[in-house]
DNA sequence: GATCCACAGGAAATTAAGGGTC
DNA sequence: GACCCTTAATTTCCTGTGGATC
């Protein structure tokens, strides 16, 4: 009988493909949803349109143009502007010349050392002969990229796009391949570099070794923050590519551009709310998109965020998420740093027996969590008596904590753990008569 | 005003792992 | 196989700090 009932439960994956291509097909080209698409038009960055096109435009007439610095916050339509400009360079190029630019991509977010930054300029440039990704002196390769540039780029130009330039390892990575980089035409013979380094952080250039600042910042372009109204024309403009005509209406547009634009303006954040409203429209077998299915899909971003990035913590963090975690639980209150490592010692030994970080790791990887969003804290000073230390705050609620580790091996089974000094009397957290140092 | 606590946080060093060269 | 190179993670060392208390 049970057999028979499973049989029934059972998921008919034939029957859902059937079903599936029997709900409406409202999209007509669903890349368009893409933060990666380049769209044909991009409203409201004319300016910055112009100005990069005016700087690079003498690559043209084989002049070299000046290195250029764009900042500006998230999903501002940086990338894609530096990539709408380099299509249309190339295109040019192309159509007068019958040859075009070299343009070397690099997403400083996954590629952060002076070397690996180079060795993916070399891997670029000479795809047949990649270089390892540690083991060789940078120095050869310096010397193997001088040589490439020389022979691929001939007498051409090669436009090297640092994206998310703030994302390299240190100071002294950022200072030196800004260093290199910019000193690489004086050892070319034919060929010629143009940086143009793009940041999300504002003051990136103050972090900079003036030699280095100077060399890439010949140009500065900021890009400002989208209003709700240009976010609204931004998402009506990929939705006349992205769906068939009158799946969505003007207020369903407004309404996601309006979250988007409250939250920090974001264009690539409205395009994913957009992006999986569709498919909570699609897989309900709807032909609309509804302001509920923004809602819904709004919510289940940020669910869904917060769950995977607390999953996919090391064992270590984990760990830490988990003491703060249980800290706020039973006392109800802000912990501050020397309780955090305390729970999270006692955590880490007895959970996995595994040796405690020190505290000047945990110092950093409380600060990784607030990047993140799950934690924010604050430095305070309790005086002479409890000195100065970091007070911390969950920006997320218990449960979606307790969902995050619902499935963990290891973690699950200390979702109620009371870590054993809060037994003792005499510990309190913050601003309470006593404090006493645990570690 | 000096003192002191409990760190904060920068910089350099260390360790382990992966890889190349001779 | 010895030696050299790089990366990433972590530790060690150090100076600086806010503000209640002395």
């Amino acid at each position: 009988m049970n057999n028979i009932n499973n049989e029934k439960n059972s998921f008919n994956i034939d029957e859902f493909f059937d079903d599936y291509l029997k709900t409406p097909n409202f999209f007509k080209n669903r890349a368009a949803l893409d933060s990666a698409f380049i769209p044909k038009e991009l409203p409201h960055r004319n300016d910055q349109i112009k100005a990069i096109a005016q700087i690079t435009a003498c690559a043209l007439k084989d002049a070299n143009p000046s290195n250029i610095f764009i900042y500006g916050k998230c999903g501002t339509g940086k990338t894609a502007v530096v990539k709408y400009v380099g299509q249309k360079i190339n295109q040019k190029s192309k159509e007068v010349f019958g040859k075009q630019p070299f343009w070397i991509y690099i997403n400083c977010n996954n590629i952060s050392t002076t070397y690996r930054i180079i060795a993916n300029i070399h891997n670029k440039l000479d795809p047949k002969n990649p270089l390892p990704p540690t083991g060789v002196p940078l120095d050869i390769i310096i010397n193997k990229v001088l040589n490439l540039l020389d022979d691929v780029v001939k007498d051409s130009i090669c436009f090297i796009v640092l994206d998310e330039i703030d994302r390299i390892k240190d100071k002294s990575s950022r200072d030196n391949i800004l260093y290199i980089l910019s000193r690489i035409n004086e050892e070319l013979h034919s060929a010629r570099v143009n940086i143009i380094g793009i940041s999300n952080v504002l003051n990136f250039k103050d972090d900079l070794d003036p030699r280095a600042a100077s060399s890439l910042c010949e140009e500065e372009i900021l890009f400002p923050v989208y209003t709700a109204p240009e976010l609204k024309e931004i998402l009506a403009s990929r939705s006349k590519v992205a769906f068939k005509d009158g799946v969505i209406s003007e207020e369903t547009l407004s309404l996601c551009a309006a979250i988007a634009a409250g939250e920090n303006g974001d264009a690539r954040r409205a395009l994913s709310i957009l992006r999986k409203a569709a498919e909570i429209a699609e897989r309900r077998g709807l032909d609309k998109i509804t302001q509920q299915h923004i809602y819904l899909a709004r919510d289940k971003l940020d669910k869904d965020k917060v769950k995977d990035f607390i999953r996919n913590l090391p064992a270590q963090q984990k760990a830490l998420v988990l003491a703060i975690y249980l800290l706020v639980k039973y006392t109800s209150s802000r912990p501050n740093k020397g309780l955090i490592y305390s729970a999270y010692s006692e955590l880490i030994q007895i959970g996995m027996g595994l040796k405690p970080l020190t505290t000047r790791r945990i110092s950093d990887l409380i600060k990784e969590l607030e990047l993140s969003g799950i934690i924010s804290s604050e430095v305070k000073s309790f005086g002479r008596a409890r000195g100065r230390t970091r007070i911390v705050d969950l920006e997320i609620s218990e449960k979606q904590i307790r969902d995050a580790f619902e499935n963990d091996l290891y973690w699950s089974n200390y979702l109620n753990y009371k870590p054993s000094f809060l037994k003792r009397a005499n510990i309190n957290i913050y601003g309470g008569v006593k404090y006493k140092s645990l570690f």
